[in-house]
DNA sequence: ACCATATATGCGAATCATCGCATAAGCGCC
DNA sequence: GGCGCTTATGCGATGATTCGCATATATGGT
């Protein structure tokens, strides 16, 4: 992956609150993002699949979900890139919202081992 | 400054390899940054401006020139934003082409003290 | 005052990113 | 097959970004 690419990536804000969901809660499907986010289903699903193909993001299909995961397996330095990153937001209240959210969501859908 | 604007910034080519040759190199004008990049004036002064509105370089005038260096008061997630940035082009051939062509410029302005 | 060097900016063109809407595709269940 | 739920994508519109070119501004020297 280009440099450049990573830093795309995290230059919008819907991205870094999905990024910072997944880095809190751990894996979260479309269904979660949407709910936390409040934001439209396509404009979500968007957003994840340029983080999947920027290789950012695993997806896995459980049944009707999809779960996506922050990738472990990214290069030193994109790694620390992504946890200052999470620093740089962890005392946003918009984060905080967010994670307020999905953890009083109803209808959160059953993890299946991965 | 916003997170994502930070990210934004990093997001193009050419401002990686400015902050990169300051990040080198210290302090660097804006004529010294031309030869170096091989791009146009004009390109180089647009990308310092969006770079000192964002807060990330400080100029300083000298004569005719203007030498911009690296901001060392920011946040400190954005320091090791920053610095994992770095990390992450260090190793890139362009980059140290950059420098290389910078050692080897004649005409370089002298520096008076900041 | 005039000129040379260095830097910044106004402007229009071209490109790129993002969005909403509608719709397609994947999956489980009956 | 048909239905419901979830996710992905094609398409056109809109707005932002970047660029080249010309030109303005700033500084020092003669």
């Amino acid at each position: 992956m280009k440099q450049t690419t990573l830093f795309h990536i995290l230059s919008d804000e819907t991205r870094l609150r999905a990024l910072a969901l997944m880095h809190n809660a751990g894996e979260v499907c479309v269904c979660e993002l949407v709910h936390a986010l409040q934001l439209s289903q396509p404009k979500i699903s968007r957003h994840m699949a340029a983080m999947r193909d920027a290789g950012l993001v695993l997806p896995r299909r459980d049944a009707q979900w999809v779960f996506y995961a922050p990738n472990p397996d990214l290069p030193d330095w994109q790694i620390q890139v992504l946890q200052s990153a999470m620093k740089g937001v962890k005392d946003e209240p918009a984060i905080a919202d967010d994670l307020s959210r999905l953890k009083s969501m109803s209808n959160r859908p059953e993890r299946c081992a991965a």
